[in-house]
DNA sequence: ATTAAAACTTACAGACTTGTTAGTTGACGG
DNA sequence: CCGTCAACTAACAAGTCTGTAAGTTTTAAT
């Protein structure tokens, strides 16, 4: 354990990625950075950060620690590149779940069920690092608290476009209904994840929303 | 409702404790296992268990890693030993919300919220240790899956009790209801763990409390 | 006072961690 | 054909981790 240890605490701000990442010009190797990262996606959502080893992700990927360091720096620089990589590949597809009615938007939540069904590897890889995290001491701690303020306010807005559409009721406090939307979501993950047997995750995702929307729509009882 | 606490064997065989448990005789040394465990109660709180090593712990509690090693044999039994003090300490404090009628059970869930905000410690080292042995070869995965099982039945009995005396709708799942009032829960925990700042815990649950309890009550509108 | 045992400490071992450095490989440009 | 440079590997360094073994201190009972 590290505790404190300045290291990279000087700024929050984790370095550039690294000079291995243009392909602008003439690849003279096949490079294995992208094999390096799926291993790190792989291996970081079963073992999280603190368990997994630059070795372990490096034989998977079939090269030495030395060029997972080579391509990432570090490893929290590679832990960086993770968190992106998944955000990324996250909302690629569920992005567009903000763009429509609020009605609609919530209407489409189990569509997240789906794919972190689908995705597993990458929800897992999400619960367990977010937990990881959860100590402001840790390395990513600053990032995983700013995106979570950053889908906070992305449920924010969609309630409040409901709201002014006329479609939400008015009497709501967004704040506290978007992070019981979010809690809900992180809570059902983490209990299919540790129990996929038992959990249903897309029925608890349905019967999640049906009742959300009735509860939320304008002329809904108190 | 206590439930278990034994060992049912979970499979694996996780040594006991160790000889130096017994208080029924005399002790020939004030023993730092208590403040032993009490250290390693704060430091998995902070680094979860594969980011804290014994050494710390040791040192914390005023001892070397041997000493740790002494009375919990393992660092897996001394996790073991953690999760079942936390869990001694918490179901102490919240037993008895199963105890009496479904509604009044229910109602009562914000007390959950004030616990763990004032033993915030408590409440993270449940999470973190929980997302860190979300993975089946975890060292205490089975441990967590089980407890999970029987935080789960203790919902569905409660809800069950209310259905069978008319207080609660009839035609619920309760097994999606008890496993979406969990979710909320923890994911609820979580969110507050990573933005305390943000997250209005107690408001939280008084809004998702209050609307499930109009919900689930016989008599409202499916 | 001697003995016995709990409750330690010190020292060591082996495995694993991140990271550095220096040397090797191989394809492309000239 | 040859130099160059990206993309590595091998080896080493310094540290951490769990666990073992053997010796020491403290105390209680005889």
């Amino acid at each position: 354990m590290n505790l404190h240890t300045g290291k990279f605490s000087v700024k929050n701000q984790i370095p550039i990625p690294a000079k291995a990442m243009s392909d602008g010009r003439k690849s003279r190797r096949p490079s294995k950075r992208q094999a390096i990262l799926e291993a790190a996606l792989a291996l970081y959502a079963d073992g999280g950060f603190r368990g997994t080893g630059l070795t372990a992700i490096g034989a998977r990927a079939g090269v030495t620690h030395a060029a997972v360091l080579y391509h990432f720096e570090s490893a929290a620089n590679l832990l960086r590149a993770v968190i992106e990589e998944r955000d990324r590949r996250f909302n690629e597809s569920s992005a567009d779940l903000f763009t429509g009615d609020a009605l609609e938007g919530l209407a489409r939540l189990p569509e997240i069920a789906h794919f972190n069904i689908q995705h597993s590897g990458l929800a897992r890889l999400h619960t367990v690092l977010t937990a990881e995290n959860l100590d402001p001491e840790s390395p990513a701690h600053d990032w995983f608290n700013q995106r979570s303020r950053a889908i906070h306010r992305m449920f924010v807005r969609l309630i409040e476009k409901g709201v002014d559409a006329g479609e939400l009721r008015a009497d709501l406090d967004v704040d506290v209904e978007a992070s019981a939307i979010i809690a809900f979501m992180e809570g059902a993950q983490m209990q299919y994840l540790l129990d996929p047997d038992r959990v249903d995750l897309v029925s608890l995702y349905e019967n999640y929303t049906h009742r959300l929307i009735r509860d939320l729509s304008a002329g809904a009882n108190s």
